[in-house]
DNA sequence: AAAAAACGGTAACCCCAGTTACCAAAAGCA
DNA sequence: TGCTTTTGGTAACTGGGGTTACCGTTTTTT
């Protein structure tokens, strides 16, 4: 079991170009603390005290931003390996600027923030490595956001849909695959209204563009998607 | 006149820390490009390869991103000291992320890449601070693209202007302002169309609750505003 | 200084998508 | 296994904002 999660470390981006042995002793260095999370349960909190750069160890969780109208907007999704809270943690802005939570039982490692970015004695040679890894991190996750920018931009539904089924296809490879969001949830990723997404992908199936039931698609006619997709 | 860029350099982040000397030094290492551009001139393209970092020495540039359907957005707008394609320099991107455009006669700097992150023997020194700049450079930058989806996430158009107002006024720090956008660009800035921009001020002055002409605002009740920002 | 281009306010029209509500199917859960 | 909750498809209604067009004002250009 302890194995399990460091081989899901060794993964992660933070500690790319390291063995176990260096890992190991990072992790004594940076006093990390692992907790546990039911399905649906609050990891983070937006507006509140930054625990740590988080890293999912087990499990899959849900980075969202909500306005005070009460409307949520998914950022991202993140399952083993994946981290959040770097930027607020790099940046040295110890204030969460997303909301986190569990999808499903997940298990999840912080590591405090000024640790990582502050100097230490013990492991010199893995930090020199760790700083070189989160220069990449925060360039991948700005990269990140600015395509997360490209969808909000889209104006029409039907743009925003086909540019993610478009985007699901050429990250998939295949033309029949499974949504890795709900529908509820991808409606919050596209920032539109539930019953709006599925009216839409209702009348692109009408129209033989693709195919669907709950979460499994069939893209039918991939040159019209597109098209469609700007 | 080269003094002049001199002094805008000094207070560009990439070279904080650092005396003129040490710039001189850095920059001969770097061979800078420097490049003038006229009024509404193009600086650089979107999918085009990358120049390199760019640095604005005198004039003002538009960020801008556009698609396929000929829609675009204003990501920001820099002044003398600003930078754009950090995100692409420094993550070994090189291709342009966005498109740069000239407000008006403006000067800008051009730095290779991968010179500023690969090592160099003349100005070890001062490289080291170069590369805590850039990752604080980029951590900034990635905390304005989280603030710029916030503005993209707020669906009412009355919600969009009074938050930008707000915004401003904060910048400001007086409620009788000069906008920095002009109306169409204020539009793509916030990703709507510029008649309903000025349908909803037309709406808020005829509520009391801004007063302006052209660019010159004044806000007249700022608490109806907060919370018609959210 | 005159001509041209850009800027910005306004009005009419209309369509896209949000809202609400309802129901059936699937998935959790006890 | 049966009960409850979640998920997701669909329909009717409505309104906010996009589109287009026009025109006076301001700024640029020559």
């Amino acid at each position: 079991m302890f194995n399990k999660s460091m081989k899901t470390l060794l993964t992660c981006e933070l500690f790319k170009g390291m063995n176990s042995a260096e890992l190991i002793s990072v992790l004594t260095c940076l006093n990390p603390k692992v907790y546990s999370y039911k399905r649906s349960e609050l990891v983070a909190m937006e507006g509140d005290q930054l625990t740590g750069l988080g890293i999912v160890l087990a499990g899959d969780v849900v980075i969202t931003r909500e306005n005070a109208v009460g409307s949520r907007i998914i950022i991202a999704t993140n399952g083993p390996g994946g981290m959040f809270g770097e930027i607020a943690a790099f940046a040295g802005n110890y204030i969460w600027s997303d909301t986190i939570i569990a999808r499903e039982a997940c298990k999840v490692m912080f590591l405090p923030g000024e640790k990582i970015v502050g100097s230490c004695e013990n492991a010199c040679v893995s930090h020199k490595l760790m700083i070189a890894n989160i220069l990449k991190i925060i360039s991948l996750k700005a990269l990140m956001l600015n395509k997360k920018i490209d969808y909000l931009v889209i104006k029409s539904m039907r743009g925003k849909v086909c540019a993610y089924l478009l985007e699901q296809f050429k990250k998939q490879g295949k033309q029949t695959f499974v949504m890795p969001l709900k529908r509820n949830e991808l409606a919050d990723f596209l920032n539109v209204s539930r019953p709006s997404l599925s009216r839409e992908m209702g009348k692109l199936r009408d129209e033989g563009v693709i195919e669907f039931h709950r979460a499994s698609i069939k893209i039918k006619d991939l040159n019209t998607l597109k098209t469609l997709a700007e």
